[in-house]
DNA sequence: CGTTGGGTTGAGCTTGTTCAACCACCGTGG
DNA sequence: CCACGGTGGTTGAACAAGCTCAACCCAACG
């Protein structure tokens, strides 16, 4: 499984069903999630579901939609990675979040137009629906609506505690939390933490933690130099997962 | 009616009617809101749902529930500001929003916990809900339903910008931004925008922008010395709204 | 009239930013 | 095959933004 899941972020390599058939379905390769984290839909809804959307790739760096363009469709994620930010007219960029496979994006507008920004930090596999369907769908069948009001609260309720993290702690505590979260979202959505695959650039970690890129490097340093983790390739391993979370203010 | 809602702020003064109605409903002294910000219901509707609550009062600085006690009511607010908060083991905190009259607080839990902690920042009015039948009120009534899943869209977008703010803006920008959204806020609940009442106290607006109260306080300095705002007792006078909004990246 | 709470301001210090150099890796084209 | 440039990452030195600590002011209140 955990072999699937890098296969998940990474795009390359055959993917497997997780479900409970042979057959796999778009988008339960690698976490079987409903619309973002919680509450998993039935297989048969799922199946339902994907049969009203398009399969579609994207490429590392691609945008899957800009804040401010004309309302397209919503993503719910096959595999890769897509950060949702918000760009000031100076060119700052605030990471908002990152979505995994599993989770739905771009479905927040300000009249008629996307909120915010969408860009693939992986090579990116999505199933897309058109608005219009998957909320008169939503609206039709309760299950669907309840989890996509689960999947609002839980997203409210992350972004709260990220506010927390941006707002009070220090370069270091917002690292070390950074990576004791990543590793908790990890295992929600059942892929592998040990080692702890790191697909971001370190230009996305300074954006989603208000820092700059170089502090987050001088923060991974320290952290290394504490004998807390090490390095591999773009991987982490964690050697004291309880100093981690403890510097993280958890 | 901007006198109202002053009055419906600091608790005092007479409660005026702003409904079709002569006889006020306990939510409609101020602003006509639904569940949040947005898509009020039908003033039917709105009292049908007023019946199943109970009115509460509460003094300044008093917690209407804390983070991880077990879960208790939702409570819409009449009158007054309740700041929703995240402390951490050392005491820091982080208040992710003011709640002003109309909107409900309270709703977000993990595992039969509140969430976050939540205190009046004034004296308070609120309709308080047993969760249990706010819930099935709102199962059994499509537009409710409607209203409450809009509401929590509008949150995380707010949320979201919010978290831009702190994250990429610098202490000057952060105060005029807040002091932008403040007044645009103000006037969507149909408050008064000029002066600008300014109901929180620096500490409150620090730990809203994760800043130190006397880096507050020196920005508001800076504003005043640029003859962008002036001060009048607990109000803020803004000479410049142009330049103002300009300062804070929008 | 002293106390308390909220706000402002100053001086020095700490943290994180800025700017720059440098390295490792990788794919491309001569 | 190697030279080359581009990307992503690390590290250092100087600087600036914001924090800490402290003094001080003012209004409200017992």
């Amino acid at each position: 499984m955990a072999i699937a899941c890098k296969a998940a972020f990474t795009g390359k390599g055959k993917a497997i069903a997780a479900g409970r058939e042979a057959r796999p379905l778009p988008c339960l390769h690698c976490p079987v999630k409903a619309f973002n984290v919680c509450k998993p839909l039935e297989y048969d809804r799922q199946k339902e579901l994907f049969e009203i959307g398009v399969q579609q790739t994207w490429r590392q760096r691609q945008s899957l939609f800009r804040a401010g363009d004309p309302l397209g469709a919503v993503f719910k994620i096959i595999s890769g990675i897509v950060a949702v930010s918000e760009r000031l007219a100076d060119g700052r960029r605030q990471i908002l979040d990152f979505f995994l496979p599993g989770e739905v994006c771009g479905f927040l507008q300000t009249d008629g137009k996307y909120s915010f920004d969408g860009e693939a930090i992986t090579d990116v596999k999505t199933c897309s629906f058109d608005r219009r369907r998957f909320d008169s769908f939503a609206a039709s069948h309760h299950d669907v609506a309840e989890a996509v009001k689960t999947a609002l609260e839980e997203k409210l309720q992350q972004v709260s505690h990220h506010m927390a993290a941006v707002g009070q702690l220090t370069s270091t505590e917002r690292v070390a939390h950074f990576l004791c979260k990543l590793s908790i979202t990890y295992s929600e959505h059942e892929m592998q933490t040990r080692p702890l695959l790191l697909p971001m650039k370190r230009t996305d970690i300074a954006d989603y933690l208000g820092l700059r890129l170089e502090t987050v490097s001088r923060a991974f340093s320290k952290l290394k130099s504490r004998g807390i983790l090490e390095f591999e390739d773009d991987e982490i391993v964690i050697h004291d997962p309880t100093r981690l979370a403890h510097l993280s203010g958890l």
